[in-house]
DNA sequence: TCTAATATCCCAATATATAGGATTTCTTTG
DNA sequence: CAAAGAAATCCTATATATTGGGATATTAGA
C-alpha cells in the first residue's frame, strides 16, 4: 500500500458527520500503530491539511481552503462562469443557477448562485453529483466521446440501469443520442424532491464537452410557466461561456505553444 | 524525506501563476525520475487531488473542492460566521466584512462578504495573511497565550521587527498588551494600499482567541466619517459570534463528553 | 509544582518506493 | 484507417524510507 494511500485514509476519515478526530480514534479506526498515526498527523499538519483543535482533536486544515482558492482563481470555467452567471441571474427569476464540471468520474458543482427566496437544493459547490441522475449530469454524459461512454457503461452498468438510462449498451447509447439531439435537457426530481432543472452543455473550441449550465427551480413554477424563454437563456449562456473559454484558450495557446491551455477537458 | 513530502512538492508546484503542469515539467521542476512523477500523478489523480486536462496537463482536482465544502459545512466559525455577517452587512455601509481564523501559524480569511461597489482587497477567502500585519491578524496575535507568543517571537523575530511590532521581546510584549487593552483595533494600509480596517477579537467560552471579525473600507471613508458606530457593530458582532460558538460547543460537549468540541482553538 | 494527556524520538526489521527501460494505450495526422 | 508520436503504465533489483514498540519529552490543567 502506498504511503499516500495511507495518508488519504486519514483524510478520508474526516467527514461532515465526523469532522473532529483524536489520534486515538484514528488509531482505532485505521488499525495502525499509534506512532504511525502520530507521524501521519504531524506531516499532514505541517502541510496544513490538518489543524489541531483543543484536547488532542484535529480537523481539516487551512491548506485546503488555500488550494480551493487557487482553483477558484485559476479555472476558466470558474472565473468566466462567475461572470456569466452574474449576467444571467437577474433574468431567470426564482431559482438557482449552477455550473457543473466533469473531473475524472465525478460530476461536481463548481459554482452556484441563487436568486433570493428560492428553494434549497443539494447542488451546493463541491458536492459530488451522481453521474447518471439529473439533467446537469446527464447533459454532460450524453456528450462524452463514445470510447469513454463504453468504459463508463462497463464500470457502472448497474447504476446506469437503475437510473433508467438502459440495461444494455445499445439502449444506453440510443438514450444518450436522443439527449444529444436537443440543445437542452430538463429533469424532474431526479436528484432532489420537488425540483425541476434545465441544463445546457458547455463546449470548448473543439466540440469537447466541458461542463453544464443549469437552472433549478421549484416544480410548481415549471408547471405553470412556459420554459421556452428560460431555456433560451440557459442555452445561450452555455454557448457564450464555451465561447469565452475557447477564446481564452486560444490566447493562452498563442503565448505558450507547447504548454496545454488551462482548460478542463473531459478525460 | 517522507513520501508525503514528495507528494506535497507536486501539489506545491501548482500555483496561481502556474496552474497547469505536464509530467515533463514536473520531472524537470522536482528533479525526480519520470516514472516516479507518473506514479505520483497517478496516485494524486486517483485521490482526486489532481485532474487531467488536455495534452498531458494537470490541474488541481475536485477532491479539494469537496474537502473545502466539508470545512464550510462543519466549521462553526464558518456556519455561524455566515449568519452573523449576513446580519451586520446591511448596517456597515461601503466596505467588506470578513472573518479571519488562526490555524497553525497561518491567519487566513475563511469567510468574506461585501457591500456593492466597494474596494477590492486581497483578503479573499483562503488567502493566507501575513501574521504580523493588518488589524485582522494583529488582534488575533495580541490575544494568543504568552507561551505561544514567545515561540512566535523566536521563530519570526525578523518579520516582527520589520512589521514594527518590536525588535525585542519586551517591546513586542508591550505592544501587544497595548492592543489587548482596547476592544478593537484599526489599521491603515498595512496590507493593501488605501484600505482602512477595523477588527475585533472573537473568543470561545474559555477566553481563548478563535478568530477576528473585520470591516475593511476605503481610507477616504475612514477620514471623513466617525468610526464609533461601526466599531460598536464590529465589536458587538464579534462578541455575538463568540457566544454562539461557545453555546454550540457546550451542546456538542453534552452529547460527547470525551470528544473535543468541533471548535478551532489557537494551538 | 505536580500529574495526566499529548506528542515525539529512537532503532532494528521489513516492507515499499525508486529509477530506467520495455511495453502498452491513447491521439493525432497524413 | 494505418502509422507515427505522445502519454501513461508495467516490470524488477536495489536502496531507502516506513513501521511499530517502547522510552522520552513536552504540554495542558489542577
Amino acid at each position: 500500500m502506498s504511503s499516500l494511500e495511507n495518508m488519504l485514509k486519514v483524510i478520508d476519515a474526516f467527514s461532515e458527520e465526523a469532522p473532529v478526530w483524536t489520534v486515538d480514534q484514528l488509531v482505532e479506526g485505521l488499525a495502525t500503530s499509534r506512532s504511525t498515526i502520530y507521524r501521519y498527523v504531524k506531516e499532514l499538519r505541517e502541510a496544513g491539511f490538518l489543524a489541531a483543535v483543543g484536547g488532542g482533536g484535529y480537523i481539516l486544515g487551512p491548506r485546503i481552503i488555500e488550494l480551493d482558492r487557487q482553483i477558484r482563481h485559476c479555472d476558466p470555467l470558474l472565473t468566466l462562469g462567475r461572470e456569466l452567471v452574474t449576467a444571467i441571474l437577474p433574468h431567470v427569476g426564482e431559482g438557482i443557477v449552477f455550473i457543473c464540471g466533469l473531473l475524472g468520474d465525478d460530476v461536481i458543482s463548481v459554482y452556484r448562485r441563487e436568486n433570493p427566496n428560492s428553494l434549497d437544493i443539494s447542488y451546493s459547490r463541491g458536492r459530488p453529483m451522481p453521474l447518471f441522475r439529473g439533467s446537469a449530469s446527464r447533459i454532460i454524459l450524453a456528450h462524452l466521446p463514445e470510447r469513454r461512454l463504453m468504459k463508463l457503461f462497463l464500470t457502472h452498468r448497474r447504476d446506469i440501469g437503475e437510473a433508467g438510462l438502459g440495461g444494455e449498451w445499445d439502449e444506453f447509447r440510443i438514450n444518450l443520442k436522443e439527449i444529444r439531439e436537443h440543445p437542452y435537457l430538463s429533469s424532474r426530481a431526479q436528484v432532489d424532491q420537488g425540483v425541476f432543472a434545465l441544463s445546457a452543455p458547455v463546449f470548448d473550441g473543439y466540440g469537447n464537452i466541458l461542463a453544464s449550465l443549469t437552472l433549478a427551480m421549484p416544480e410548481a413554477r415549471a408547471d405553470t410557466e412556459s420554459m421556452e424563454v428560460l431555456a433560451a437563456i440557459i442555452v445561450g449562456g452555455a454557448k457564450c461561456l464555451g465561447g469565452s473559454i475557447a477564446e481564452l484558450a486560444e490566447k493562452a495557446g498563442a503565448r505558450a505553444a507547447r504548454a496545454p491551455a488551462p482548460i478542463r477537458r473531459a478525460v
